[in-house]
DNA sequence: ATTTGTAGTTACTCGATGGTAACCAGAATA
DNA sequence: TATTCTGGTTACCATCGAGTAACTACAAAT
């Protein structure tokens, strides 16, 4: 899910989209926010991610150094997610762009398709 | 590339990410910035980028209304894009993105998996 | 002796994604 | 007359992404 091209870049820019630029990054990343988390935790909380795809997200983003894991050697096992220091200094770009999405955001009522008669759900959260 | 579950999502914060997460919106939004730029522009700008793909991103981020399309009945044809009012409010976003990344990336040393000897990269734009 | 619980991994499969090349209009240019 | 120019669209095909189910380890509880 990470974009190796993109990564290769000799853009910052597009090196950062290459690696956070996907659909599930922002999402876990909020859901975690500033808290510690375990893998069945995200796994119950993020909406309609498989494990499969979590597992991949999450090694990527430790790999990334915006996450920490705490792996403790019990049985069963017991393994912690916390965001790093280049994690928790992602929070506010993902705050700006609830803000930005609840400011600008524009649905088209059902069934009618006047932009006059458009209303705004920006405020459902 | 738009996430339609995503989209459909009661959160704000989901729904945003759904239109805008994903890699090439954001590049193209980058791209564009203040300007006013053509099709054929953006398709030799953009690195790598096929002509469908260009052509279904920004007819998607104008049914988002993060840009505006402005056509001219000419031949050969000539078609210009800028970004709107939303769009133009993304560009913050952006930007500190690119500061988050110039600070926090750390690349590796090709041959060199120490840790210790990893160099910052990252002013390299 | 069997089940439960956690945090994954693996194999298999299907649908979506994305690249390529060909094609379009129709005026201007060679 | 043939070619060029622009901004796409379409069909075709290979690759990729992602979902599902089964499986792992081992201790504790039933």
């Amino acid at each position: 899910m990470r974009d190796e091209k993109f990564c290769a870049s000799n853009c910052s820019f597009t090196r950062a989209i290459g690696t956070v630029g996907n659909k599930w990054k922002p999402i876990i990343l909020n859901v975690i926010g500033t808290r510690t988390i375990r893998f069945g935790q995200l796994d119950s909380i993020v909406p309609l991610i498989s494990r499969k795809v979590l597992t991949e997200q999450l090694k990527e983003l430790e790999e990334d150094g915006l996450l920490e894991r705490l792996a403790y050697k019990e049985l069963p096992p017991r393994v912690e997610y916390k965001l790093s220091e280049k994690g928790l200094a992602f929070l506010p770009i993902l705050e700006s762009i609830k803000e930005w999405n609840i400011k600008y955001e524009v649905a088209p009522m059902p069934g009618e398709a006047d932009k006059k008669f458009r209303i705004n759900y920006a405020r459902t959260v």
